[in-house]
DNA sequence: GAACCGATTGCCT
DNA sequence: GGCAATCGGTTCG
């Protein structure tokens, strides 16, 4: 028992319920879909509680998803992708950014849910001391920004998301409504409109949706085209 | 063991 | 809206 029952009355006194594993043990879009609106909780060794609710989400699924990083097949990194679900898949990208997914599907189908933004809820003070910025807006609005937020690094990789460290709590259904488009910052699979956001949250990543829009005459009256 | 790519961000104009 | 930063994983030799 290395962790002092304080914490884990911490946790119970969060909003909501932890996920049951098998919540994750579904079609990843699905647990995109629903795991808007629930609590991401990180714990650090002295207790400190740093706290969001989901409001962006991706998911990526299977080697016939040319985003997913299985679609290259299974190689040690992507290990983890093919195993139980409920771990966290976390890696490092862009030489800088560290980025978080929760691992989905059965035991044996890769997939992902690659978490992009969070409303910051408890410890914000934390979180803006591990960032550079103050702004509470861009707190954890991606998913780099949000993993500095948190603290996560290539450490939690493999980590039970219903651990002492990292931890989800279903909140119910959002009260938002759901959007959903293209996946952002990928050059492949652009064609599945697996990215999930909360209609109109200011905490949603400020990253494009889709292919760039083409740009378009601005004219008055007759400015409507087909195609 | 070297070359190449990348699920991004922040700073620049 | 453009683009540099920066390094682990993959692939190829």
């Amino acid at each position: 028992m290395s962790v002092p029952a304080r914490m884990l009355a911490g946790a119970s006194r969060l909003p909501g319920r932890a996920l049951p594993p098998g919540f994750f043990a579904r079609h990843t879009v699905r647990v995109a879909r629903d795991l808007l609106g629930s609590w991401l909780c990180r714990r650090e060794d002295d207790g400190t509680l740093s706290c969001g609710t989901i409001v962006e989400t991706e998911a990526y699924r299977g080697e016939t998803d040319p985003a997913c990083h299985a679609a290259r097949g299974r190689t040690p990194r992507t290990r983890v992708l093919y195993g139980p679900p409920g771990l966290a898949y976390v890696y490092f990208n862009y030489g800088m950014h560290h980025l978080l997914n929760a691992v989905t599907e059965r035991d044996g189908y890769p997939g992902a849910v690659l978490i992009r933004a969070l409303e910051p809820r408890r410890g914000l003070a934390r979180m803006m001391e591990r960032r550079a910025r103050r702004e509470p807006r861009l707190l954890a609005a991606g998913p780099s920004r949000l993993c500095q937020a948190l603290g996560i690094d290539l450490t939690l990789n493999e980590a039970p998301l219903d651990g002492p460290v990292l931890f989800l709590r279903g909140a119910g259904n959002p009260r938002a409504p759901v959007r959903s488009g293209p996946r952002v910052g990928i050059r492949v699979g652009t064609d599945r409109p697996w990215r999930f956001w909360l209609d109109a949250n200011p905490f949603v990543s400020p990253g494009k949706p889709g292919p760039p829009p083409r740009k378009r005459p601005r004219t008055r009256g007759a400015g409507v085209r087909a195609g």
